[in-house]
DNA sequence: ACGTAGGTATACCGACCGTTCTACCTACCG
DNA sequence: CGGTAGGTAGAACGGTCGGTATACCTACGT
């Protein structure tokens, strides 16, 4: 079963946008089978069940930060500094532009609870996120590399949701100057 | 229709409980009427459709947190900078360790899109909180008191969504350093 | 004594949920 | 030529969803 069917990617499209626009359980595999122009026992041949499909959908997405993240990383390896800057202002970039209902791993959680395979993707993919953070912290001689990085973490948390809740275009650039603080060690327990 | 009735209240209790611990999605009518010990006609009378039960149901929650939030505001009239420190502190309290799974009205946001009830109890309650932090601002002569307000708001929906995802229990002293910060007028862009 | 408010029990509705079945088609490859 | 991978079409499964209908009970206030 070739990973690159032209009807495989179709699903895959259509559950992304879907999920994400409207919410994994709002959606049926009826309306996704539908809008995606598959039938029924293609999706369920690509995908044995929702929670397959819910669990490709989460890893594309955590895969596209890995990579955009990576690449940032790799292309500052010499100014960890640098790299640290800009994995902030990503958020106020285009790609982000268009994530108006927040984080697909934050918005999952909230609609599974404890074992479930959304928030084990979320998990790890916050866990990995938060990883790179302290390593580049370290790097720059951060006083408390791993605090920080969880703080890092706590405030672009923040900034995402509110964004996508209160709608106020103002909270990038009071985002930005608590993150570059937090760089700058300025924020200690 | 006494709003006070036994049975109602056992609906609505049951309801927030299930609504918070599991999504509110996830839980249908059949089991908040099992779980109550109340017919399904009895919910029916009380709550004309469920979101009238949703709608209920976040109306309560935001009732307490107005409640705690004027009774701290009021019981420091003479101190509005105490009030302001304090109310960061009701995140490390007991009340909010029962909170595991997050803030309601984030996860309800996630789980509805635009105009639904649950969408719209959520901006107006943050609004509220951002309104009555921008006062107490403006009250000890911080020269951005909005901008603060929506700071505030910011760190302290990150540090309640980081906390329910990731589990660091450090994260609360981080949250303290980072919200006495922009009190103090440090973080600005 | 009687109506009403609030409750019970049970059965049912159409719609949609995730999932599976059978049957046939077609393009490509060894 | 034949097999296999990937697709189509359409019907059906049992279960749950939000919501309704009918009928009966009981406590209480006037």
């Amino acid at each position: 079963m070739s990973p690159r069917s032209a009807a495989r990617q179709r699903i895959l499209d259509t559950a992304d946008r879907l999920f994400y626009d409207e919410g994994i359980r709002a959606v049926g595999i009826h309306r996704i089978v539908e809008e995606a122009g598959v039938t029924r026992v293609t999706l369920y041949r690509h995908f044995p069940s929702k929670d397959d499909l819910i669990s490709t959908y989460l890893e594309n997405r955590a895969q596209y930060d890995r990579d955009q993240v990576n690449g940032l990383v790799a292309r500052h390896a010499d100014n960890p500094r640098q790299a640290l800057v800009e994995l902030a202002t990503v958020l106020t970039d285009d790609d982000f532009a268009a994530m108006q209902r927040g984080c697909p791993f934050i918005n999952s959680s909230a609609e599974f609870t404890g074992a479930h395979v959304a928030r084990e993707h979320s998990r790890t993919h916050r866990a990995w996120v938060t990883s790179v953070l302290e390593e580049l912290l370290t790097r720059i001689g951060h006083p408390a590399p791993r605090s920080a990085a969880h703080q890092l973490m706590m405030v672009r948390t923040g900034a995402v949701v509110s964004r996508a809740l209160d709608r106020n275009p103002e909270l990038s650039a009071d985002f930005l100057a608590g993150w570059n603080l937090i760089i700058d060690g300025s924020v200690s327990a």
